[in-house]
DNA sequence: TAATAATGTTTCATTCTACGAAACATAAGT
DNA sequence: ACTTATGTTTCGTAGAATGAAACATTATTA
């Protein structure tokens, strides 16, 4: 592992096997169904019996996994993983408030932002119900319908008698605006 | 790493480094935020000189970084990986199959896997309704509840009475059995 | 069905990497 | 200023990781 190296080593060195390791991952691209060991050992570059050693301990974790047929693929791991970085990619101020709106009401909590002339739902959280109210990220929700659109609502045309109402109270409740299922309450902050 | 072993070693060793490298990325749980190099520390039980050394190394490849707190988050790397595993998992030939099932239905479609002794949502199309049932990808299902966990149940205890009728008659239909609401139907593939 | 090629697996002597204690640096508390 | 907690770097040494080569297993061809 000499290579050629200009004058000194000034960054900051890791783990060699480890780097070797991520780079077997990193080998596998969109589309492609597995790969076979001689397939790998082209792609990285690294000897056979060094990928056979290294596989052993990804697929100890679940990183990678071989088929039947010693075929390579991606491991489950990596799903599991990506979902807990994703999560806190999200708001993370956000959440847990809505995370306890949520276990203290069984009901879904969401977070709209003003956008333009109508809403959008930047964070929510549903409820754990198997039957409910749902809404997803990113969604736009109308101003005028709805007690998060009626609150959104009172910040763009403040002078309304409905608005100066919001404006007082705090708050906003819809009963069976939007459908008539659905009862709602929203408050600005 | 000599660690008591009965009697000799059968287990096909793997590469230290990478495994202390893995359960770094294993330490995090969904929902903290981030973890200082004394957490990581503790919870891995790694030296934190290693545990440095190490995260050169996932940084390098995106699967760790750090804020300018020095606070250790996970890597989009594990996302855009992660999007692979999952792309190859169900193909491009699931995922039409639920999308077409939801368009003609009106209801939720999802594909389950076995994993362990319980079942996991690999793959999943919600319902566009407001008022559904939601189920997310990743989400662990239990085997003996639900049309989908029967399903799975049947490959597991095959010997079962239930099971066999699951196999004959080649689909399962539960009312109410996980929620008294709600009815599903699942076929094995 | 031999004989040949191609791919996958294990071994093992040697090298050089990964290790971690300890020194050092920096920040937070008191 | 002193003390504690946390983060960072150094460096001699142990032993882990390496890869060539032997070996095994499975395709391919004659």
């Amino acid at each position: 592992m000499t290579e050629s190296m200009e004058k000194s080593k000034p960054i900051k060195s890791g783990v060699e096997s480890v780097e070797r390791a991520l780079s077997l991952l990193e080998a596998f691209n969109m589309g492609d169904n597995g790969l076979a060991l001689k397939e790998l050992a082209q792609r990285t570059g690294l000897n056979k019996a060094t990928i056979l050693r290294l596989s052993t301990s990804l697929e100890k974790f679940g990183y990678l996994s071989r088929d039947h047929d010693g075929i390579f693929h991606l491991g489950s791991a990596l799903w599991k993983v990506g979902l807990i970085y994703r999560d806190f990619q999200l708001g993370n101020i956000i959440r847990p408030v809505l995370i306890e709106l949520v276990e203290k009401t069984e009901e879904t909590a969401a977070f709209h932002v003003l956008r333009g002339n109508s809403g959008v739902v930047l964070y929510c959280e549903n409820s754990k119900r198997r039957m409910r109210y749902h809404i997803d990220e990113g969604e736009i929700t109308p101003l005028n319908v709805g007690s998060s659109g009626k609150v959104l609502e009172a910040f763009v045309s403040p002078e309304t008698s409905q608005s100066k109402i919001i404006q007082k109270q705090g708050y906003y409740i819809s009963l069976g605006e939007r459908d008539p299922d659905i009862a709602g309450i929203s408050i600005p902050v």
